[in-house]
RNA sequence: GGUCGCGUAGCUCAGCUGGAUAGAGCAUCUGCCUUCUAAGCAGACGGUCAUAGGUUCGAAUCCUAUCGCGAUCACCA
């Protein structure tokens, strides 16, 4: 804010002291005041007693501030008061900038990469992945209001021994089921295989140890792991019926997560496969491995020794020569970044893979990747029931596709209880469930802080009131319903007698909003921007509730009233596309 | 056991790089629909900020230790 500059500059007119470090806070609201000058943050500078500094800067400042209207002061705490004209000039100012808060992006800098999801093509995406996907998507889009150049990528973990897993049982057990002659979602189909799989692996297991194996012997020796082990090496070496049915059952579920993604609203500039980067990690591992960066096992097997970094012996190839897990991560990464000119990637992947991050990136560093050192992991907390994790082998997830369709019943059940969308048709109305249905998931999701785990109870339903969703998707509705009855002209300025508290307070909270983009940006959190719309909500709905805006007695009131009401709405549809929520117009 | 993360009201969470008397929502209770949508507004109740030390004019915030919860330390991804 320029204020604040011009605060400083006087502050260093007044004492010439050095003014970069003075502190300036928003007032708490019990004081009166807009924005405070912590005096104490002069104190290294200037020796005195608090109160009487803070008095001489007071009087200095409403003397020679135009701005400034009063001061009072509270032990060590300078509050300043500012004019009626200058909350006035800056909302006139915002409300004539068409993208207020959002930043072109700089042309000359690269570019931000941002890879999430990344999902296995052995099971259908649950509550995890849509968290992963809000965030990634989320993140990614704030970025780019921030002013930088993104792209949104994932990497399709489309080959490896889970893969085969799903394709071994669906051979066995599968009786040639299709999604056509099923009429099941085709990643639903394939992972019901994977459970398949895991249901015979487990009884051979148990069979094998009754016949007097050890547990571990058994997990490795049981026949049906065996042969998806065979039918990776088989897969590796490119048979030709192997390949076909990972072919055919890839595409099934492909053709599924394209409905759930579409359905979360969510897309992607660019899929890496790792069937085809995974190659290029083994190259990788091999050059590395001449150069001494990695060492290989009696077995076969190539690993990397990183207990100078405090960490510890890390496998990049099995003795069987078939990649694993980080070998492919290698890969891609390189592959990224001969394909695009970027400045850093950002990986959005859950904390469980904390460590699995820490060696990936150091890996590529002992490569010799300069770039190496701007990747970052965006690391967040599990989404958790009450019985614990979720587990796709053992069938206790929330799936993505029914959770949307719960929350469109339950915003259906609602509206209807409310009754207030006389004149809809059906499909306007089935249009409005799925948008507010949507809007109160990923505002539950997104508003907390990406680091903290969810625990999320399916028996308590999400709320549609307080601080959620649907309660800023009301605020902007009932906007709208203003906007359409504001038969009047609001387009130009008006000149107001006196500026209510409740209109200082909204257009205060107005001006934060760039702010808050630059600081979700830098701290790769939705959760600021859902915290800045609810603030911004909360403002304009006291303000709505205290005062008459279509019926102000005044013409200029009812003008400039509406005008705040209009830019408020706006800043919402804004600042909710960034969390990848639609607003509706009526509700 | 080593490493990393978290611990704020009965519950779910804010509290940004240290600033004044720690804030919301849900739940409970009290008011407000003959004026712009009550999915709302105004208010009450509710806190040893896990615990103990330390740094500082000032600590929920930074440091150390302890406790509790979680993750991870796989030839799974």
């Amino acid at each position: 804010m320029n204020l604040e500059k011009e605060i400083k500059k006087a502050i260093q007119i007044l004492f010439s002291v050095e003014v970069e470090t003075v502190e300036i806070t928003e007032t708490r609201k019990d004081f009166e005041g807009d924005k405070t000058l912590v005096v104490f943050s002069l104190l290294r500078q200037l020796k005195g007693n608090p109160a009487i500094i803070a008095e001489q800067i007071g009087t200095f400042l409403k003397e020679n501030v135009t701005e400034i209207a009063d001061f009072n002061v509270v032990k060590g705490f300078l509050n300043l008061v500012f004019t009626k004209d200058y909350f006035l000039k800056e909302f006139y100012r915002i409300n004539a900038i068409t993208n207020y808060g959002f930043k072109q992006a700089n042309t000359d800098e690269k570019a931000i990469m941002v890879e999430y999801s990344s999902p296995n093509t052995n099971k259908p995406l649950h509550l995890g992945h849509v968290r992963n996907v809000l965030l990634g998507y989320s993140v990614a889009e704030i970025i780019k209001a921030s002013g930088k150049k993104v792209y949104k990528t994932q990497i399709i973990n489309d080959r490896g021994i889970h893969i085969c897993k799903s394709m071994l049982a669906w051979q066995r057990f599968g009786n040639n089921e299709t999604p056509e002659n099923t009429g099941l979602k085709g990643d639903k189909l394939v992972g019901n295989y994977y459970v398949a799989f895991d249901k015979a692996y487990k009884a051979e297991i148990k069979a094998l140890m009754a016949a007097g194996s050890t547990e571990e012997d058994a997990k490795k020796q049981a026949p049906i792991l065996r042969d998806a082990q065979q039918m990776l090496l088989k897969w590796e070496a490119g048979d030709t019926e192997v390949v076909a049915l990972w072919e055919k059952m890839n595409q099934w579920v492909y053709d599924g997560f394209e409905k759930t993604y579409k359905n979360i609203g969510v897309d992607f500039d660019k899929n890496y496969y790792e069937s085809n980067t995974y190659l290029l990690g083994k190259d990788v591992v091999a050059k590395g491995l001449e150069q001494d960066v990695f060492f290989k096992k009696e077995d076969g097997s190539v690993w990397i020794d990183l207990s100078d970094e405090g960490l510890d012996e890390k496998i990049v190839l099995r003795a069987d020569g078939t990649a694993v897990y980080i070998t492919q991560d290698i890969g891609t990464a390189i592959q990224r970044f001969k394909e695009y000119d970027l400045q850093s990637l950002i990986y959005t992947v859950g904390n469980e893979q904390d460590y699995h991050f820490k060696v990936l990136f150091l890996i590529l560093k002992k490569l010799g990747y300069d770039w190496a050192e701007h990747l970052y992991h965006l690391s967040y907390g599990m989404v958790d029931l009450p019985q614990g994790k979720m587990k796709s082998r053992e069938g206790t997830v929330v799936d993505a596709d029914d959770l949307l369709d719960e929350m469109s019943q339950t915003a259906k059940n609602i509206s209807e209880e409310l009754g207030k969308l006389d004149g809809y048709s059906e499909d306007e109305k089935e249009k409005l469930y799925q948008i507010i249905g949507k809007g109160a998931l990923k505002y539950f999701i997104l508003k907390v802080d990406p680091k903290k785990r969810i625990l999320f109870d399916p028996k308590a339903s999400i709320d549609f009131q307080g601080n959620t969703g649907p309660f800023i998707q009301y605020t902007y509705a009932r906007i709208q319903s203003i906007l359409r009855k504001a038969n009047f002209d609001f387009s130009k300025a008006a000149t107001l007698k006196t500026l209510e508290d409740k209109e200082k307070a909204l257009i205060k909270t107005m001006l934060q909003f760039p702010d808050a983009i630059q600081q979700a940006a830098k701290n790769y959190s939705p959760a600021l921007i859902a915290n800045f719309t609810y603030d911004l909500v909360k403002q304009y709905n006291s303000f709505y509730q205290s005062v008459a805006i279509l019926g102000a007695q005044d013409e200029a009131e009812k003008i400039f009233r509406t005008q705040l009401s209009q830019k408020t709405s706006m800043i919402i549809a804004a600042a909710f596309s960034l969390l990848g929520i639609e607003v509706p117009s009526r509700m």
